[in-house]
DNA sequence: TATGAATGAGGCTTCATTCAT
DNA sequence: AATGAATGAAGCCTCATTCAT
């Protein structure tokens, strides 16, 4: 008992209308060029609906990342915990977030759009963890022992970019195998005293 | 002959002032959050002259484009193009690279902005040409047959989040010799059949 | 007979709950700059139920004039009614607008607002038995025969403007007795045949 | 030479249209009742052309309040300064404010409107030097040391109500013999020990 | 060519009011 | 009756762009 009345529900799901219209408006024109409008329009309810969820733009994007946070990032945190291995934390990670564009890609087809528009919120939100988990994997002797903080931007950069790959049409699998032989082979020579320039 | 007379010198002295402006003001705020308002407010110019050059705030983008091309690429392709190895090509990308960045924080020392901004005309243009040269030096056995696709998507997220850190203060000489001894180090291994997972 | 159901008492108890929200929130925000949200805000009711019982915030207003009708105003027209001198008349009147005042400010102790906010509903009604009472007082004797069109405006601009005193903290004797010997003294000059310029 | 040029002198023109339908607007329906839009829609002008001469409602309230006193108050103090006599401090004073407001309405006919509207803000801006000619004529001798402050305030009011009979038809000559005769016999009582209640 | 005021479209937000529950 | 979400009109303001000077 208890159960949500039909009010309750279309509540819940005018939420989700917005967001489900801010998650393809954002990625069509990018976080900074879209407008609240533009949210609007891609949905049937009014203007003012919107602000009966949200105060602003800002808000939605929270809002988008927070359910990221929910949908995606406790597996794929699972996953590299769970890891015994560089190459399994390294495959681990690429594959959950490269399957995660596939799934929105395949729920949400996207539209043409430049390559420079990748600053959605979702993919933002994930990375945030990826460093402790970094740091916590160089302790356990499971990487060496490299600046995290570069390796970070680094695995965040071509997670990113090989991500746009398989958000047009890309290979899961391909783009996990490159990313995690890529990293694997560069790791150790990260380490070594620098012998460059 | 044909000496600019002093109008054309004005003439193109406005056109820089412009797209001065603009490059800050794109840094600043990004290009979907700049407005062209905010370009002729930087400037000493009344808004009807910006039209006089220009007729959108994408036309400017695309004269920065231009520019870049004409001031920047060159150099960084010649360095490319005269790469006697893996390490010196991509050193040479790399290093080019984040001293834009640099260069550009040190003309414009108020960023503020976060990753958003990284979609500057100059930064776009210059991986424009990267995946032909990336196709030449395979070609040239300078580097392993990889897929080039993927490794130009790959180069250019590195470049894209160390780019951020040296953005913010980061080492350009680190950033450079991490990025290059990656990529050196992970070449091989993307080479070698897969046996991962 | 006919004791009010349960429900009506609820019923009634609505009404003064707008009512008495409404009073606030005019005295503070002046009866333009007031909104029906804003009334609803200061009430634990739900926005629909306000037009259970009013139809705009022009139809409060009108209530809350009627209120004041009911409350105030038959003692203070008693009062000058019962008068038998020009002091006690105005003496009366002047009281009876100072106190109401500053009981007004003893519930609301946050005004904040300046002259604007003298437009209330309660305030105007006040007035509006004035100038019919002058003309009684006239006629009876108890005050000379002075224009009372005039009479009545500027006893409404000295009773507006000392009101704003009191409303900051001015004390209601000291005002009343300003106000009443001013006119006491003016009122025979008011006869006298003009000799001013 | 140096003759205003046609666009300065249709900018300054702009400028007036603005504040003559602020002026009409504010008096038909009170400052706080009145948008930006109303002022806007009683003016041939386009919407954002508002915002190149005011910032807000406030800005232009402010630049009435300037503009009256650049062209009312220097006379009416003049007038104060050089009365040696309660009368002509008084005569002065209301003559010129009624004045004021009679002139006023010859040149912008006055729509019906309710008796809580006189809030302009050409009419409150010339009290804020009522108080502090008042505090010299005191000092001087030229009136009786009464409480300056509930002085000013009456005098206000009186002013103010007057003026509202002036500004709907009412003779100035009237007002301004009233008022006099009022404060005139009314300023001995107010030095007189308070016998009152 | 440069100027900068005027324009009106369009973005943001709040409001009064309705109406299904 | 009471509720409170939905609605869209309307207020606020900034913007890109034009055009007379």
């Amino acid at each position: 008992m208890n159960a949500p009345s039909r009010r309750e529900k279309a509540k819940a799901q005018n939420r989700e209308t917005i967001l489900a219209a801010a998650r393809t408006v954002f990625a069509e024109l990018g976080f900074a060029g879209a407008t609240v409008r533009d949210v609007i329009r891609a949905t049937p309810l009014a203007s003012g609906t919107f602000y009966n969820y949200f105060k602003s733009k800002e808000e939605v994007y929270q809002a988008l990342s927070d359910d990221v946070a929910l949908a995606v990032r406790p597996g794929l945190r699972q996953a590299r915990l769970e890891a015994t291995s560089a190459e399994g934390f390294l495959h681990a990670s690429f594959r959950a977030f490269f399957e995660f564009i596939a799934a929105r890609r395949r729920e949400n087809p996207v539209p043409e759009t430049s390559r420079f528009r990748m600053d959605s919120p979702e993919v933002l939100a994930g990375f945030a963890e990826l460093r402790e988990d970094l740091d916590a994997a160089i302790a356990a002797g499971l990487l060496p022992a490299v600046d995290a903080e570069l390796l970070t931007a680094a695995l965040a950069g071509v997670a990113f970019e090989l991500g746009e790959r398989v958000k047009f049409g890309g290979d899961v699998e391909e783009a996990t195998r490159f990313a995690t032989a890529l990293f694997l082979g560069g790791l150790p020579a990260l380490t070594a005293p620098d012998a460059s320039v």
